[in-house]
DNA sequence: GTGTGTTAGTGACGTTCGTCACTTACCTGA
DNA sequence: TCAGGTAAGTGACGAACGTCACTAACACAC
């Protein structure tokens, strides 16, 4: 679904930066693109070797095991990029990206994405730190896995949830309540162990499930569940 | 442990196409050090930035459950890195690093590091490749965790093994023998369980375990057992 | 030889959690 | 208001596998 360039380079967070004249010649070579809450933006077993940029909405990383079953990677939202690693080394694409929201991408062919990130090391660095980032969580996630056990896995989760949502020392509310089977596939559970860990934790009192949000009550037991499990292995 | 130079900036692989006016001011910046096995280099917990770099031996890249557990990330051998990615974002380390083997490493501070990679953007695309290679084996141990069973994973790694060892067509021999808890480390499970993996594979006519090598006699039946429960799940 | 240390191999046991099979609760549109 | 679709909650069952507790095999030292 092309779009009316109603977009420029410049709007992409990442080139901000970079001189007129550089971002003329991107303007030139980005192709915008609309896409539809739920469509495929990149297939793991295709060919395809561009960057993209998400300017609006949202998007998913996930992989799908041969069975069908699917591992959230990472969501990205306005601001991020995703697709640069098989436009750096060339090799097939190492995960699928759907959009979750109606979503608003630019996309960048591999060689003149290599070639202005060479050309101007200040976005090199931005792009390494990026990447920097990625392998970071992706370690968490493998200590994780290797560490806890599924009920653990989702306690810690929703620990993450609670921080990001928590503006500071309140008792934080998750909004939107996320899906169950969202949460199960960023921590590679199922949908029934993430629903029996909630109703557990609702039966002790930390957490509650309200119109419309999630509320910690009591963060503190919750982080005590993570971490005692942690250490006791 | 330091060194009396023995080395020079250009033993460096990742430096070696460098002007001799980039390299010499390195050789200032470098430090050489020697370590013995088991001597640890990175620490988890450190405030250090600098950058490594592998010319002889062999380093470990691991994680520390808080139970003391060890996950085995990476491997690097002459010619890797290792400790860019808090050099290039500041934030502390994310896994320890020791050497398995008696090995001399190189060091380079962050900033030095930082100034001669976005110097350089040949040298800035090997990094970016380097990091993007970490970012795929991360996902697929990721994905291997989520979707395989501890007695599979190990099927997968003995299966990695006989791949990286064989020459072409021949019958596999991994050689020298792996120890079964360095394997247990790799795929996130017990040393038993992958003694009960092997003692099975045996059982079956798949391994066999000679003197000073792991013979795979039947891949194409190794590769089924991997394949078939990556399917069923 | 005998001692000490590391690596392997294996049995028994119990917990965890994925799977299956339902029921229930919403929401939205006709 | 009823249908149909999606999300959530829960019970029962069984396999997988981590843990514990040994024994066995081999090495190197003295």
């Amino acid at each position: 679904m092309l779009m009316t360039p109603k977009y420029i380079a410049a709007d992409i967070p990442l080139f901000s930066g970079l001189p007129s004249a550089v971002l003329a010649g991107l303007d030139r070579a980005i192709v915008w693109r609309r896409v539809r809450a739920g469509e495929e933006i990149i297939d793991r077993q295709s060919e395809s070797r561009e960057v993209f940029f998400v300017i609006a909405g949202k998007v998913r990383v996930v992989l799908y095991s041969v069975s069908g079953r699917e591992i959230t990677l990472d969501d990205i939202g306005p601001g991020g990029h995703f697709g640069e690693l098989a436009a750096l080394d060339g090799e097939p694409r190492s995960a699928s990206v759907m959009a979750v929201e109606a979503s608003v991408v630019a996309s960048l062919g591999d060689d003149a994405f290599r070639r202005v990130v060479t050309e101007t090391p200040a976005l090199a660095l931005l792009v390494m730190r990026r990447l920097a980032s990625v392998v970071r969580t992706s370690s968490g996630r493998i200590l994780d896995l290797s560490t806890l056990g599924a009920n653990n896995r989702v306690h810690a989760e929703i620990l993450r949830l609670a921080r990001t949502a928590t503006c500071s020392g309140e008792t934080p509310a998750i909004s939107p309540i996320p899906i169950h089977s969202d949460l199960a596939s960023r921590v590679s559970t199922t949908r029934e162990t993430v629903a029996r860990v909630m109703s557990e934790l609702s039966r002790q009192g930390i957490l509650k499930r309200e119109k419309s949000a999630l509320v910690v009550l009591d963060v503190a037991r919750l982080e005590t569940l993570v971490d005692d499990v942690r250490g006791d292995l």
